[in-house]
DNA sequence: GATGAATGAGGATTCATTCAT
DNA sequence: AATGAATGAATCCTCATTCAT
């Protein structure tokens, strides 16, 4: 049989233009997700989409050029998100809470999104993907800038505040990240409707406590 | 860089002892923290050692293996310790304190812990080790006693007293995997002994705000 | 000599269909009938092709898979041969010269198939290829059958036939797997037409006094 | 557990003398015989004497003399008794059934020997061992002379002879050697007294029937 | 745009063998 | 005499990528 596998999971029209650039980026994003670049084959995404490796070839010139385009595709809206937040926002109203909702339903609605990220993150920025340098920078500042402008400002030391910053993203991306293996060992999916709600509460707390003004005692 | 191709010829005596298995998981632990599973070939964390890749046979069986190890070296004590303290605390000495010094002093002299724990939770439990799987039920179910036992209860529902524990612990964990990145980014180093002051101070507070009793205001 | 480092580059064109796939089955067949399973490497059989070992893997999923489909394809039609012969042949025309005849031309024609018999004999099954687990059975059921119903029946006591069958094998099989030594040891080759006809006369006398009634008739 | 296997099932004093070498020389007989030479690990054969690989090379060269070794302690003695048998026998005590039986007897005694030669033949003598290439064509010129002298060259013609030998050779060889397969397939033992009983009577009349003088007379 | 075939570059692992203890 | 450790040479196999169709 010399016929190793069966493939064509997916009866998908030949010729679907630039559908076909959109579906591999789909399966990339989710393999990447889950089993990282190392450990993701340009056969296993080809697989997902329906057709044979060489054909991704066709779209992408490369596997890096496709991971690239996948975590460009997926970060970038965030992180335009949060830019645009950050510019638009003033002291008057400074309503962190508005940007978490924003922020919880973008990734409710991209579950791959968080894990991508932490993927790059354990890379530690070794691998490619001038993206996230490029942009992580300006968040950063700016989220510092916002927490500068707000009322955290008077509680928390000038050192401390990129901190605070990276506690409530780790908090955030952790959630979604750490959501299968949570469920794995525990049985209960962080992912569903309720665990979101009450990680949604979770943080408008600790925004409201941990960004508030100075506490009268103490 | 391992410079993977240099056998350097590191004059390290035949017998070795069991030492060489140590140096071992060393390199493999620095190893796979840095790349992940996929990402280190065990030429790589040979050449670390100062031998070839075959010699690692002599110590371990497969790769599968010294990831095992070195994973069942590395968190084995960490979860071994939040087990104790859990088992030890009682209502009235309630100092969440403690665990956090322990627990930031032992990530702090163990660089590569975090990442290569976040490495696996990424993997989603999916590759190996019932190390984690085995011990991550338990402690996370006493964290959620603690966090039950302690003042924390009167001010969370049960629902997100789970969460609130995971959220603790991403904070503290993402923090140490970040640094890299987060080096690179904005050129701060989060392993300084400063930074690590300041996190450590911003933990506290941390603690002492979310887990103490209801407010009286609000 | 397949001069394994010589790669030799056939100028084979590109997309050469499923002759590919044919060509890598004599190789194999050779490779694996000269020097067993353990003893053929794969980039032995690629090289007598003429490609690198990898691109057998676009056509046969493993080594053993290629061992699996050589000895389907050439042991194949040998055991459906025998078969169809047991069912058509009735007693009164019970002339074993013809299967002896057939046999004898099919294997003069693939002069590989008996050492890759014998070698799987060797291994006692105990590798893999179902074909001859599900073959030899009834294929050995059939020839005793084929005894029973001839006049050996008479002359034979019953525990004796099967044995007998085994010993035609064999003569005949053990004739064309010694061919190689006794050729190196005498010099004479027993593939030679003449040895052949010999061979021939032989086991037809053989089959003549061994498989005729008892002696007193003729 | 950096201790990936646990060897020492046989608990042998340390330090036994040559009865260790004798040890591997019946674990090398049984591991070549049932998974031939380039099937064979050092490892496999130290691990049924008891002792690690390295040890082997106390008593044995290199592997190839360890093989040579076994065959040449399995084998000697039988092509020695073939050839004093060749010697001493003369026309008037023309029995056949003697050499048959002390053949017989020995194989069963030495349930490895056939495969060890049939591997050996298969090998084509292309591997290492002068043992067979020395011994094989005086045997074989002896059983000639054998045939010559005997009844049965006024039925066989001068061509024919050699071929009657190795039919001989392959019914009495062949027979041990496919014992484990036949086993596994039909689940009847060969080796078992009753069945060798048998086959000792079929060879029997096979010598009675083939070798005599032409058929008018008896 | 899709694919079968091919391949160089690894990558994990095995193995025979050596050597110091 | 036995062995733990080390290693060069292979071996099977994977993978990203190319190219002709």
């Amino acid at each position: 049989m010399p016929t190793p596998s069966d493939p064509q999971p997916n009866v998908r029209p030949r010729g679907s233009g630039p559908e076909t650039a959109e579906a591999i980026l789909d399966a990339a994003e989710e393999a990447f997700a889950t089993q990282g670049f190392d450990g993701t084959a340009m056969r296993d995404v080809a697989a997902r989409v329906g057709i044979r490796a060489p054909s991704l070839y066709n779209h992408f010139p490369s596997k890096a050029a496709l991971y690239s385009a996948v975590l460009e595709r997926g970060v970038g809206p965030v992180l335009q998100m949060l830019l645009q937040f950050v510019e638009t926002a003033d002291e008057t109203a400074w309503e962190a809470g508005d940007l978490l909702e924003a922020t919880l339903t973008h990734l409710e609605s991209h579950p791959h999104l968080p894990r991508l990220i932490s993927h790059e993150t354990l890379a530690g920025g070794q691998r490619l993907v001038p993206v996230l340098r490029d942009w992580v920078g300006p968040v950063f500042a700016a989220a510092e800038q916002l927490v500068e402008r707000g009322p955290a400002a008077e509680r928390w030391q000038a050192e401390q505040r990129p901190l605070l910053v990276l506690a409530m993203y780790h908090v955030i991306v952790g959630y979604f990240t750490m959501a299968p293996l949570y469920r794995e060992v525990t049985g209960r999916d962080l992912l569903a409707a309720s665990a979101l709600q009450h990680q949604r509460e979770l943080l408008r707390t600790f925004i409201r406590v941990l960004f508030e003004g100075p506490k009268d005692k103490d």
